[in-house]
DNA sequence: CGCTTCACG
DNA sequence: GACGTACGTGAAGCGA
């Protein structure tokens, strides 16, 4: 992965195989031609491909390698050697110069050198960089560079966008890295005329070399081989194998004084880049780079420097419903269209639109003047304007627009302003952006990302200002940032498509079974009435049981009980484990009232809530999904909350009983197993958790036996609980006392077994010590796939505050990884749905689980598919493990 | 509107 | 030795 913890602590050395793309971006990518007839398709391929780059990874090292000629010394040793390799195309040998031209503009480091292929270079580099603690990432696809992979060497396909580990590695080659030429000795290359041995392929390759070793030993052993033929032909082509391993070993020890701080990136030359592409009419890329704030304005000017025009804003009051189409025509025209639709619930619950403000460029806007319905002219008739759209008017001349791919629209919540359109029957919208979105992937939980907040940012003071426009110049400020920031990917590959998702899901609703939930309301209410009257003869008089003054008093002052702890306000507290520790000394009036508390919270946060929150629309209960409200990239679910429906007690299972699929469907209940402690054991360097967890151990029995010194068939269910506690404690960035207090134990025990752990498991102090490191010398932490969690307090001088931020620094990276692992699960499963199981839908997210509604026909079906996407999310160190359900009820499907 | 409590991962 | 605690959420009810 990229985004280690300490992906700023070392030197990252891309080194690109300039040659191989080349070809490969030839054959792979369709002709492309100047008007000059120039073919440059190579060029902006190699060009889009260094952009990503980029863009995309945190590059402090870079360079282009190519071959110098087709002539190396592999000729001098077997002058047979790619001498069957077709000529290079007309169109291709004058892309070469002009491939050279884009590293210039964009300051990569270019290299070759005579005698030498580019494969060679990249070697010996990737040597002496690794030796010098970088880490090396091979940007190719070429199967000769997977010889060198492994330590602190891995490959990048940039057109698959895949990592080539050592695992990729042994999946192609069936053997490690370091024994991949050997198998290339015996299989040869056709496209580079090394002979290897005659009939044999890479399968009977990969198993002797798996069988013997090394080549060298394949060799001396050849009388063990029972297969007549193929010992026969191991003999007779000893001499063909070994030469075919020279030919297909690279050289790792060039003559090559280049330092490597020549690879340092350097900012790129906005002016060189732009005319390059301008004069070869990339005009996408050039957009592209144009609109994200790679290029400013002044690079593409053709000389000197004239100083940027101030632009007047053109506001265009639109009253009419021409008027506004031809606004619209323009803003298509222009392929850009900024808007913002205020929608107010109004008291009869019907949506009504309330504003509409729109734009196409920073200095171009227009709002809409609507009229609305005669009912609510009456009501206000002096705010009413004489002329105006009105609502379905200006939706229905919008629609187009929205569904239109060529425009690119620009919205803040987009989630939520396609829904309000949608009620006014706008279907579909395309290509757009989310400012929300774009600041939260920049700045996460450094403040809130409402549009208010966000328009106070840009304009501050200002009373009204023209939203649209905002968002056209924010969408232009954040997408720099991203692109700055190396946060591109994560908002465009990731929330954005998530927030599409949620849409649908949101939309789709679960249904709840209303009359088993009021019957269980009823019978609640019951039973606590029956408690409440036996808690006030207990108490010698009535009271609000509902009240933690009132029951404060009670307990502590007239019936005398022993006080506990206090809460913030100074309060002695009555909150569970205190009424439980009253319970356990034999206060009978305490344990009543944690029988009420269970009762009363599943009553009014449950089952009498949840039947108020079914829409009379559709007779499901349709939850809103945040998704900018976490400091750690979680999602939020509010109005009702459907994250948090009872599982852990047989009483609180009831409510989820009440959650049944649809006729003839059932729910799939997809869970990862253990993802936090899965990702802590992938990124600390912990080789015993990681070992307990391929080998597929019961984990907290793992780490019982390990931290309290008994073999693991002597593990006892008490000590596996506390193991257990352990485990969760070390994710949440443990202390003593947070320990002793969720297992009863004193502190002084507790900290004996973080000790104990400690020791045990000595990466994880390492792995902590990194991470808070990094959280104070830069403010945030950051999850696998590059988010950024800001941490305030990592320096505050209280030190109460600083162990909360280090906790908060400690388990935001797992938190968050798991977050974005299982959004990029619901991504993939989402695809897969549309293409194989149209009928079924995803309804909720739950953290690390997958909720869907599938028919009960293809269920097994899509369990086991979906089961095996979510399982291969992310290749870690630890294999990822998807536990499931399947019922006719919520509780039924979360066995 | 802050505090307390408690449901979930 | 003091600090006042496990990480992340949302909702309900109390009481000023």
């Amino acid at each position: 992965m990229t985004h280690d913890q300490d992906a700023s602590a070392h030197k990252h050395l891309y080194l690109i195989d300039g040659s191989g793309f080349i070809f490969r971006a030839y054959h792979a990518l369709p002709p492309l031609t100047r008007p000059d007839g120039t073919s440059v398709g190579a060029v902006l391929g190699f060009a889009n491909m260094l952009v990503k780059l980029l863009g995309d990874r945190e590059v402090d090292h870079v360079g282009v390698i190519f071959d110098h000629s087709r002539k190396s010394f592999r000729q001098d040793l077997y002058p047979a050697y790619k001498a069957n390799r077709a000529a290079t195309p007309e169109d291709l040998i004058p892309q070469f110069p002009l491939i050279r031209k884009v590293c210039e503009a964009m300051n990569v480091p270019c290299l070759e050198m005579e005698g030498y292929e580019a494969d060679d270079l990249m070697a010996t580099l990737a040597r002496r960089a690794s030796e010098e603690g970088y880490d090396v990432i091979l940007v190719s696809s070429d199967k000769d560079l997977m010889q060198l992979v492994g330590g602190r060497v891995e490959m990048w396909d940039p057109l698959k966008n895949k990592t080539i580990d050592a695992a990729a590695v042994h999946e192609k080659f069936g053997v490690a890295p370091s024994q991949v030429v050997d198998v290339q000795a015996l299989v040869g290359d056709t496209s580079d005329n090394i002979p290897g041995v005659p009939g044999i392929g890479i399968k009977t390759a990969s198993s002797l070399i798996g069988t013997f070793g090394t080549l060298d030993q394949l060799l001396e052993n050849l009388h063990t081989i029972t297969q007549t033929k193929r010992r026969e032909s191991l003999e007779a082509h000893r001499e063909d194998a070994l030469l075919s391993r020279k030919l297909a070993t690279l050289e790792t020890h060039v003559p090559l004084d280049t330092p490597l701080s020549f690879f340092k990136k350097m900012p790129l030359d906005e002016k060189a880049l732009a005319t390059f592409l301008l004069e070869n009419e990339f005009k996408t890329l050039y957009a592209r780079l144009r609109r994200e704030g790679v290029l400013s304005e002044e690079a593409a000017r053709p000389s000197g420097p004239t100083p940027t025009p101030l632009r007047e804003t053109v506001h265009t009051q639109i009253t009419d419903l021409e008027a506004l189409k031809v606004w619209l025509q323009k803003a298509a025209d222009v392929g850009r269209l900024a808007l913002h639709a205020r929608v107010r619930e109004q008291d009869d619950f019907t949506p009504r639109l309330d504003h509409l403000s729109l734009a196409m460029d920073p200095y171009t806007t227009a709002s809409v003047v609507l009229t609305h319905p005669p009912a609510q002219s009456l009501l206000f008739d002096q705010s009413v304007p004489e002329s105006g759209v009105s609502c379905a008017q200006a939706i229905a001349a919008l629609a187009p627009i929205l569904a239109e791919r060529s425009v690119h629209k620009i919205c803040h919540d987009a989630k939520a302003q396609i829904q309000a359109l949608r009620g006014w029957g706008c279907a579909k919208v395309t290509h757009y952006d989310d400012i929300m979105l774009m600041s939260y992937c920049l700045d996460g939980s450094k403040h809130a990302h409402s549009l208010d907040i966000l328009l106070e940012s840009a304009r501050p003071g200002e009373d009204t200002p023209h939203t649209a426009q905002v968002l056209a110049e924010l969408f232009d400020y954040f997408s720099k940032r991203l692109f700055d920031e190396k946060c591109l990917t994560l908002y465009k590959t990731l929330d954005l498509p998530t927030s599409a998702i949620l849409m649908e899901m949101e939309e789709t609703g679960v249904l709840v079974d209303v009359t088993s939930l009021q019957h269980l309301a009823q019978d609640l209410t019951r039973r606590m009435t029956l408690l409440e009257g036996e808690i006030h003869a207990l108490a010698g008089k009535s009271f609000n049981v509902a009240s933690s003054q009132q029951l404060a008093q009670v307990l502590f002052e007239e019936q005398g009980l022993a006080t506990g702890r206090k809460g913030k306000a100074g309060a002695f507290s009555t909150k569970a484990s205190e009424l439980e520790r009253l319970a356990a000394e034999g206060s009978v009036l305490a344990q009543k009232v944690l029988e009420w508390r269970q009762l009363a919270k599943l009553n009014s946060t449950y089952a009498q809530a949840l039947v108020t929150q079914v829409s009379p629309r559709t007779g499901r209960v349709h939850t809103h999904f945040s998704m900018t409200s976490t400091t750690t990239g979680r999602l939020a679910s509010s109005n009702p909350n459907l994250q948090n429906i009872p599982i852990r007690t047989a009483e609180g299972r009831k409510i989820r009983q009440a959650f049944v699929p649809k006729q003839g469907m059932v729910f799939v209940a997809l869970d990862y197993s253990q993802i936090e402690l899965r990702l802590l054991a992938h990124m600390a360097h912990m080789p015993t958790l990681v070992d307990a967890f391929v080998k597929g151990e019961d984990i907290h029995a793992r780490t019982a036996s390990d931290v309290f010194h008994v073999p693991l068939d002597q593990v006892t269910s008490e000590l596996r609980r506390r193991a257990k506690a352990i485990n969760f404690g070390i994710i949440y960035g443990i202390s003593a006392f947070g320990l002793s207090q969720q297992l009863q134990i004193p502190q002084g025990e507790a900290a004996q077994y973080i000790k104990d752990y400690c020791a045990r498991y000595p990466g994880i102090v390492a792995h902590m010590e990194e991470v808070k490191a990094f959280a104070t010398e830069k403010g945030y932490v950051e999850t696998l796939e590059g988010r950024r969690c800001f941490i305030e307090g990592i320096k505050d001088p209280n030190a109460a505050k600083r162990a909360f931020a280090q906790r908060q620094a400690i388990n935001a990276p797992l938190q968050g990884s798991a977050a974005d692992l299982v959004k990029k699960a619901m991504i993939k499963t989402h695809g897969r749905m549309v293409k194989d199981f149209p009928q079924a839908k995803l309804l909720l997210q739950v953290h690390d689980e997958l909720i869907f509604e599938v028919p009960a026909e293809v269920a097994g079906l899509f369990t086991v598919t979906m089961k095996e996407i979510m399982e291969g999310v992310a290749t870690l160190k630890v294999p990822l493990v998807v536990d499931f359900g399947m019922g006719h009820t919520w509780d039924e499907a979360s066995g």
